[in-house]
RNA sequence: GGGCGCGUAGCUCAGGGGUAGAGCAUCUGCCUUUUAAGCAGAGGGUCGGUGGUUCGAAACCACCCGCGCUCACCA
């Protein structure tokens, strides 16, 4: 990195030391200890008022800066906004010699009266001013300009991809429209959160390192114990531990928490993720139907004040409730075919027919999970639980009480998305065992993201689990949903990324 | 991993075998209600990297690196 920072020296960044020197040298301390704020931009603009005087004491990042010899202009960014300030050496003095030898990206603190400039604007008429802090790179600022509709112009937007993310930081900064998003994401979590803490549900923490790794097919992360000298896997899901939870007797486990998987990195996939994972006893899918129904309508209701969404230009409400359909009847709609009696070479037909590449594939579940998600998933855009999912694709989910041959489970689609998964847990640890002998099986036929068998969760499930409804939502998949982002780098601060290259 | 596209000044982008360009940002001068402030002047580049073709390469070719879109994979 240091070689990076070498290069990166050039005359811009050069003139900035040499300024950091100047203020120095003329006694101004470049990187202050703290500054007293009362007020901010957003308060400022919505409490104006012309008489008496309103006076406060707002930091903020220059974010453009208008000189006019011995008086300035120049916009303050704070966390609600920007708010301009009007500052001359008449009222300052000495630190008017300070303020010459800033820049646009530098922090400073201000005190003054709020005023409105000839041209109607609200702005802070500075008594005082602190450098706080002295920003050493050049800020890839963008003007901006306000059209007679009133609408915002930007000019030259800092727009390199690669560069917003591996510095998301100054994207934050220049790009400040983006932070709505996080806000969303962070209030979403929080809803979220409360809706379970509300419900009496435990939030709990459960090993991220883990001897085996299970709750979910995919390739994991594999890391090394020194002192153990043992091989660990980052977890691919909760679900084992929290279900050993509910064998402890708790009611009621949830975890938000990120899931490590080491598979392709899309649009829809980053490496590390976050998932929230509850389980409930004496409850089973239908229960958690409804839950899901509820919870969803609250954050929908409590951070966006709205059932209606858009997302990639289709509208999406989330009435109550959702529709509901079994897999086996949404696919023989589509297709005319009873894929639970039909052979694996007319499922393979039927997949090919649809689109799907079935090249290598025997398991007719798998075959059925093809023709789901090339028939029928991308047509259902407004709320929907798909039921009761082929045995052999869960094999952590209870038998269905009456249907041969499927689960209890359901998955919650909107836009042609999953947005959740769900089951009535297996608990009876004979049958367990024998699903984690058939995900031997598998793996021993080429399948390596089958699940590996967890003799500790058999012998758990063996002292008598209490039947239980579990789930899992993908919160990043939540949040692009809900905030209309076809990225799930862009509902991530600090997507990955290649490691920058050292020259 | 495959296909397509992109990489030129701090940012946003033109240029497409013959001296490296613009706007904004930066610097100098003038300017005490400006707002994409203005006026006058100036500085700033390993044209992603390495090889090759050529009298001459930012441009053409090959390979590499990075990013984006997309397909596959990822239920």
């Amino acid at each position: 990195m240091d070689n990076n920072i070498q290069q990166d020296v050039n005359v811009l960044i050069k003139r900035r030391y040499e300024e950091l020197e100047e203020l120095k040298a003329k006694g101004f301390e470049p990187f202050a200890y703290s500054f007293d704020v009362d007020s901010d931009s957003e308060d400022i603009k919505n409490n104006f008022q012309e008489e008496p005087k309103r006076n406060v004491k707002i930091a903020g990042r220059i974010m453009a800066l208008r000189r006019m010899g011995k008086a300035s202009f120049t916009h303050l960014q704070d966390q609600k906004g920007r708010i301009q300030v009007y500052l001359r050496k008449d009222d300052i003095g000495e630190a008017y010699d300070a303020f010459k030898l800033l820049d646009i990206g530098d922090i400073i603190g201000v005190e003054g009266f709020v005023f409105k400039t000839k041209t109607g604007e609200i702005s802070v008429h500075v008594t005082s001013m602190t450098l706080l802090a002295k920003s050493l790179r050049p800020m890839p600022i963008a003007k901006e300009a306000v059209d007679e509709n009133g609408n915002k112009i930007i000019y030259d937007q800092f727009a390199d991809k690669e560069l917003r993310y591996r510095q998301r930081y100054v994207d934050l900064i220049v790009n400040p429209e983006i932070k709505d998003v996080f806000l969303k994401r962070s209030r979403i979590i929080t809803t979220i959160r409360s809706f379970l803490d509300a419900g009496g549900y435990l939030e709990v923490e459960t090993p991220i390192l883990q001897p085996l790794y299970g709750g979910a097919a995919a390739r994991p992360f594999i890391t090394h114990h020194n002192t153990l000298d043992t091989d660990l896997y980052l977890r691919i899901a909760d679900e084992l531990y929290l279900k050993r939870l509910i064998v402890g007797g708790f009611n009621g486990v949830y975890e938000i928490s990120k899931d490590f998987r080491n598979e392709g990195m899309d649009r829809t996939h980053n490496p590390e993720f976050t998932m929230m994972e509850i389980y409930v006893s004496y409850k089973d899918y239908n229960w958690m139907m409804s839950f899901v129904e509820s919870m969803i309508h609250k954050v929908c209701t409590e951070v966006f004040g709205t059932l209606e969404f858009e997302f990639e230009g289709q509208k999406i409400i989330f009435n109550t409730p959702w529709q509901r359909v079994s897999m086996i009847d949404a696919i023989k709609e589509k297709t005319g075919v009873d894929v639970l009696t039909a052979g694996a070479n007319e499922l393979k037909a039927v997949a090919k027919k649809f689109g799907a590449d079935v090249e290598g594939l025997e398991s007719k579940g798998k075959l059925i999970d093809e023709i789901f998600s090339a028939a029928v998933q991308p047509d259902l855009i407004q709320p929907t639980f798909v039921i009761d999912y082929p045995l052999e694709l869960s094999p952590l989910a209870k038998k269905h009480r009456t249907k041969e041959g499927v689960v209890e489970r359901f998955e919650g689609y909107v836009a042609g998305r999953e947005i959740c998964n769900a089951f009535s847990e297996l608990n009876d640890p004979i049958d367990q065992k024998s699903r984690f002998e058939g995900q031997v099986k598998a793996r021993e036929e080429g399948d390596d993201e089958a699940h590996q068998i967890d003799e500790d969760f058999i012998r758990a499930l063996e002292y008598g689990m209490p039947p239980t409804a579990g789930l899992g939502v993908g919160i990043d998949r939540l949040v692009m949903l809900l905030t209309n982002q076809s990225s799930i780098r862009d509902v991530l601060f600090f997507p990955q990324m290649k490691p920058e290259i050292k020259k």
